[in-house]
DNA sequence: CTGTTAGCGCTTTCAT
DNA sequence: ATGAAAGCGCTAACAG
């Protein structure tokens, strides 16, 4: 792997000037002002040789590495996050910033030997990402460098970036509203556990206190809750199932994510029963099955990729602590109209 | 981010040795053989002190970074290829090494930056990763070192981990006929441009040709077999349809990824028909959703975290050129039973 | 304004 | 059996 390279020392010697001289220009360095013509040289010569620096080298005298760590727990090969890795990606390259992954599975060997091999090489700052928005505890070791806190909080208030849950819940609400629903919109998903303890969940709590903001300034308040141990499809399917067996049927639905939403479809399906013409449903996260269904899902997108983005402008860029709140769109598809009343 | 650590020289000032002694032992050199009381001083030396070893420092004397680049076209961040790298992750930690990931999305601008940020590290090896199964060109700048390529192929007969399509393709039908369906077994998502252009798709042939030689070997044939512009879910509902309204409907389908299967299955529900009451469906890939189906979806598996490890594991062991096929297990879940009829 | 020199932390001859 | 010294390629003091 690239070896025979040209070193800086050879396009000095090509360029008739010291490895000094060289390196200044090839840095751009202000201060010192070479003659134009020792400019010119020193580039024509690395150009021609093909010279790239020796990273390795160079960050054992400037001590950085333009290399940012992106640690997760589990985050790194889960479907709904390949945005965050995209966008941290996108924007660390324009920084001409590399990315090292790394992933802790939730297990402490493996999060000490993730911290290792990370401080080992010298980079620049770690991104330490969550798959649930939560709270989280990030090991102290890496607290000597910058950290930036990618959909997660934590206990020492470390700058973070995080999908604007609220928002997005008043903006399904309101959806739902000016739409004409009322008194028959139901919840699919409310969990206990989820909307307690941050350290699980921080999503289930802003989503919940925005969808019931909105709907009580509009002196609207919920037909149903239906609690779900967890928010998987089987668990959307028994809930709608619950709905339906109810005497009045709701208007409307909102799924707490669109997993509730595919099992809440199903049953719909089973029942005989069209979306949005006899109920409508909204959700949030916009999983990829989201535009799969038939038909089409409306729901508040989890903006992984602007996170991802985010989280290294912040990193690099350092602009304060935040909380910074990445807003949700809502992807308007064909599951909800008016209310068939 | 990891100031203040301490070098080797303290651990040998510490351990009352040469730095080289303390190199040598705790590199664990066989040859030059330091007295036992030697090696125990240096230990807890470099254990009081916490050492750690700075990676650039020994990178430059020995051009090696115990680092990996994963650099993949698109598939980092795509929902499918977590496991690529999540195997890869586990493989490259047994092994004391780390992944650098890179995307070039296609673009040849950032090809090139990628294979510069690669070669500027000078990482140890590189994993070259295609989303999709296919035959690709690698640029020649990283062919100076190691080179595995993942879920892909290369004119340069490179060493390669591929999923074996041919194989999965005749479990599938083996699995049909096992359940006794003979001659009304039918096809979705026949495609020339991806069986004829080992660029776009090398499964599209493979699992074709599995399929096909299975059926034949028992003497049976196809009984329909439907074109899809692409494996997408709106293509698998239109091909259904196409099925259903032909005089005599298939007894089991075989979809050529779960996508296509996961319209079929809409099609079918708004038919009325039941799985695998009234037609089985079996199908390729595993995706997440083949479990949130209703029945669930048998289908066989890219082995996506397997073929990660074996990535590493060729790279790094170098176990020769292959090309390595690794098993695609069928999973199977309720799509499937013996004919209606 | 330019070049020489001294390391960054590590491994590796080569003497002792 | 152990240590001194020489770099790996680069940048930053410091002279000239």
């Amino acid at each position: 792997m690239g070896r025979d390279r040209a070193t800086l020392a050879d396009v000095a010697r090509r360029a008739g000037l010291s490895k000094t001289a060289a390196s200044m220009v090839l840095n751009g360095r202000e201060g010192t002002r070479l003659s134009a013509e020792a400019h010119q040289r020193v580039f024509a010569a690395a150009e021609e040789l093909g010279y790239r620096p020796n990273v390795a080298a160079r960050s054992l005298r400037t001590r950085k590495t333009a290399t940012i760590a992106f640690v997760s727990d589990i985050v790194a090969t889960t479907r709904f996050a390949g945005g965050l890795i995209r966008g941290a990606l996108d924007a660390s390259r324009e920084r001409d910033h590399v990315l090292l992954i790394t992933e802790t599975q939730g297990d402490a060997a493996f999060e000490q030997y993730a911290i290792e091999a990370i401080l080992d090489r010298q980079v620049d700052g770690v991104i330490y990402a969550a798959m649930a928005t939560r709270r989280l505890a990030v090991p102290p070791a890496i607290l000597g460098g910058p950290v930036v806190l990618l959909n997660a909080t934590s206990p020492e208030q470390l700058p973070c970036v995080l999908p604007d849950d609220e928002r997005a819940g008043a903006m399904v609400a309101e959806t739902l509203l000016a739409q004409g629903h009322r008194d028959r919109i139901a919840l699919i998903g409310r969990n206990r556990q989820k909307e307690r303890d941050p350290e699980i969940s921080l999503a289930a709590e802003a989503r919940l206190r925005g969808i019931r903001d909105t709907l009580t300034a509009a002196g609207v308040s919920l037909c149903a809750e239906v609690f779900s141990p967890e928010w998987l499809s089987e668990h959307g399917y028994a809930a709608m199932r619950t709905l339906l067996d109810r005497p009045t049927r709701p208007s409307a639905v909102i799924c707490m994510n669109d997993r509730l939403a595919f099992g809440a479809y199903q049953a719909l399906g089973e029942a005989g029963l069209t979306i949005p013409g006899d109920i409508s449903v909204l959700s949030f996260d916009d999983d990829p099955i989201a535009g799969w269904l038939r038909p089409g899902l409306s729901t508040a997108a989890l903006p992984h990729e602007q996170m991802g983005r985010r989280a290294v402008e912040i990193l690099l860029d350092g602009e304060g602590k935040g909380p910074w709140l990445v807003p949700m769109p809502l992807r308007r598809r064909r599951s909800v109209a008016a209310p068939a009343d």
